[in-house]
DNA sequence: TCACAAATGCAACAACGATGCATTTAAGAA
DNA sequence: TTCTTAAATGCATCGTTGTTGCATTTGTGA
């Protein structure tokens, strides 16, 4: 009846991973805390070693499962992908919201889409990062 | 004859500030720099004790001298602020900007000004970065 | 030249992130 | 089910970034 810990399984089977612990502990996480999570949460949550913790997270990125968030001043949160990440490409359509009252980071994604010039540059990415109040808090 | 250091002295007097030795230093080496500066850049070359520098870099900040700019994965870049800035508010109308081949971090102004709407959202400040190949390194 | 608030250096600390290496484990084959 | 093997893990260790308390020094205005 653990629904995260099944999204995490079906996942990983779905991509032809492993299911180790530490991956199915930090999928179901981040999937059961329906924000971006902070890599604070994920330290205190996960039983693996720190080292480990580490080296998988970043094979959930490479592999396309998920993708980080930074905020100001320092802090590092991990959320999941939508389909169209793959080990290949990650592309994502969106911003990092964070609230500046709960701190929660979300992903956001816009409807009209944010076109970015430079004159003699080649974009190749783009990173959106907004601050404010989210609505749950600008109802309070 | 050091066009830098003159310029350090006469921002910190206009702005009625200290003219301290890492001051100075740090300012003068952002202004020669022609980019934003990379922190490993001022640590090598500022001479001071490391928490001086990391004291007085946050001073320059709050006094609205200069800024940060972060950079994918981990890397920390300090650039001047225009005239705009001051102790009360930053505001920068520009976007960093980061050749992913010389690794230059600079800011880069937009003519048409962007504007981003989420449903629900009161957002109080919007934060890009950009990656890409800048216009010295296209050329090659 | 003096006084004082502010800035500095030093020491210590905490968190984040990475890596080498021996051991354990997941998953497919026998 | 058992075996095999590559991959994942734990442990130890290291480096960098960033912060703070406290005694000393320095810049500035009187």
């Amino acid at each position: 009846m653990n629904e995260a810990l099944n999204f995490a399984k079906e996942l990983l089977k779905l991509r032809g991973l492993k299911q180790t612990s530490s991956r199915l502990q930090i999928l179901s996480a981040i999937k059961e805390y329906n924000a971006a999570i902070p890599y604070s949460e994920l330290q205190d949550t996960v039983i693996a070693d720190r080292s480990t913790l580490y080296r998988t997270l970043n094979t959930l990125i490479d592999e396309g499962l998920i993708h980080k968030a930074k905020t100001e001043p320092n802090d590092t949160y991990y959320a999941m992908c939508g389909h169209e990440c793959s080990s290949n490409s990650h592309s994502h359509q969106h911003l990092h919201f964070q609230c500046t009252i709960c701190k929660r980071v979300t992903c956001e994604y816009l409807q009209d889409e944010i076109k970015i010039r430079l004159p003699n540059h080649q974009i190749s990415s783009v990173e959106i990062n907004a601050q404010g109040v989210c609505k749950l808090c600008v109802a309070v």
